[in-house]
This record gives C-alpha cells, structure tokens and sequence, in this order.
DNA sequence: ACCATATATATCGCGATACGATATACTTCA
DNA sequence: TGAAGTATATCGTATCGCGATATATATGGT
C-alpha cells in the first residue's frame, strides 16, 4: 500500500480548498439571490438537461448524485418559492415533469452568468490544482497562494507583568 | 449584459455533476471510515497545512472558509470519537491548538489515499470540463445596439426537452 | 492597577440538506 | 383481479453552517 507524501496531503488539501472558494462564493451568490445551495442545482440540473432526456424528479436526482426524495424536497421548496413547476405527465401519470417558471428562469439565469464567469476566472487554478494531484511524484511545494488567513498584528511582545 | 448559450448551461451543469460525482464517492468513502465530510476535511486540513502556521481553530475555519464557530463544532465531533485532539496553547492560552491522535492519522491516511487515487483517475475529464468551461465563446458583443428595445423574451425556446 | 476593547473559542437555536424507512399512486404483467 | 415493479411523497433524524450570544484571555490607554 502507497504511502502518500506530507506534499500529497497538501496537494488534497489545496485542491479541496479551491473546491470549496469556488462552493463558498456560490453559495453567498445563491444566497443573495434566495435560494439555496440545492436548489441551484436542480434548477441548473433542469435546464442543462441532456437534449431528449425529459426532467423527471428520477433524472434529476441521478444528475444530482442524491436519493430521489431528496430531489423531492428540494422541488418542494422550489415550488413553494414559485421557481419551479411540477406538472404530472400524460403518458405515464406517475411521473412529475419539472419546468422552470419564468421567475425562475430568470433567476437562474443571473445566478448562472455569475458562476460562469467566476469559473473563467478561478478555472486555471483549478487545473493547476489537478495537475499537481494527477502527477504521480512531485517536486516541491509552490508555495501555497491560498490567500493569507489575515494575518494580524501580532506584537509578540513578551509580557514583562508575568 | 452577456446571455449564456444552452451550451452553457449544460457546460456549468457538466461541470457541477463532476463535482458532485467526486464529493460522492468522496462522502460514501467518508462514511465508511465513520467520519462525515466536514469532519474528513478539517482533519486534512489540519494535516495539509502549509508550513509554519499553527492548526488553530481559526487557521482550519478559514482554509475551510466557514465560520470559526462552526470549525468548533466539527471538532467537537472530531474529538468525542477520538480522531482530534485539543491542547491550549502556551503562549496565548485562548488558542486551541489541534492535532490528530493516532487514529486520527491511520483514517485520514487511508482515506486521503483513497480520495488521491480517485482524483488521479478523475482530473483528467475534471480538466475538460474547466477546459469548456474556458472557452469564451463570446460573439463580441461590441457594443449593445442603442436602438436595441429591451432584449424581449426569445421566440426561439431553447428548452431542454423541446 | 483598572477598564475598554479586541481576539479566540464555545454554546444555543435554527433552517437547509440528504439520508433510511416507509407510504401512496400508478403501471405492467400474469 | 392481484402481485410486483416503478415514480413520487412523507416522516423522523444527523450533519452542516449560520447568526446571535457568551466566556476567557490578551492588549492598550489612562
């Protein structure tokens, strides 16, 4: 069994740090727009439906890598808000096809303009993340341009009352 | 302000899928080793940090881009099932300095070995997807027409299922 | 020394998420 | 008609992450 390098574990973390930059800015956008993280996506997951396949809870809850009663509330929510529409099928009645309402199109249009550009920009970090994690040995560590933690004033005085 | 193409969308749901096809297999592996995602990742973090930067709570909250309050509560878990341990610093004794037991270690290095090997054999498509994600397809756009009336809504429905 | 202020961590209650277990509605097949 | 399968829905629960708030320690001004 491989042995991973004090680099490696840096390397995941850096690449799990990138993730979240990106998750964490999604979700304040969403936010802001209302809605929440899920909710997002199943829209998205609606609208970027493969061509010919219809947006069945079951579809997008198999897009979304979720149960489908988990899909289910989120639709709920969805729908309470006036984002989405369920509507049964007419073929097969036990099917619920899913439609975004013209409040939610726009939403979600907004919101998905934001994420692609945001994704234009942080793109190449990604990748150079995953190219660090995809080369098997590596040399050193570029040193880490995650943003500084804030550094703050640390006088790091000794205390000469103790 | 730009309008995103169909192709778009389906290229930001790619991409979104990707993700979560990733955090997935990432999860049921988490779950398996008795530990949840959050957890999982402060743990790394606390292994991946970058050289000379102390494990505060703090420090992980922020790699983790949470709240620092809610990096306590991770570790609150973390630590009732013996994975991390607290120890209050000696200089400023409001820190809390963390550090993996034993266990802690032998689960995140089986785990991250995992995670390592999956994105190894995941980066690739993870990196076609940014890469059309990239392509700024951007028509120009050299100016908005100023007799142009309000963009209406487009006859030409681009519905997924349509 | 004293107190105001800043910092580091912790606690509480909440909504969203996603799950397992289970229920209901509809379809298909025997 | 009934049994089995499929699609959706409901219920209870744990985790996550947040805002609001509390406690402990440190620092600076007077």
């Amino acid at each position: 069994m491989k042995k991973l390098t004090l680099s490696d574990y840096q390397a995941l973390a850096e690449f799990r740090y990138q993730i979240r930059q990106f998750l964490h800015f999604s979700e304040q956008a969403i936010k802001r727009a209302g809605l929440e993280r899920g909710q997002y996506q199943l829209m998205l997951a609606i609208k970027g439906m493969p061509d010919g396949v219809r947006p069945r809870i079951r579809e997008v809850a198999s897009r979304m890598q979720i149960q489908h009663h988990s899909a289910v509330e989120l639709v709920n929510r969805l729908e309470a808000g006036g984002h989405v529409r369920r509507e049964r099928a007419h073929g097969d009645r036990r099917e619920v096809l899913l439609e975004l309402t013209p409040k939610g199109e726009r939403i979600l249009a907004e919101l998905a303009m934001h994420h692609h550009e945001q994704l234009q920009s942080r793109a190449p970090t990604l990748v150079t993340s995953l190219r660090r994690l995809m080369r098997a040995e590596i040399k050193s560590i570029p040193r880490a341009p995650v943003s500084a933690p804030r550094e703050r004033k640390r006088p790091q005085r000794a205390k000469n009352n103790g």
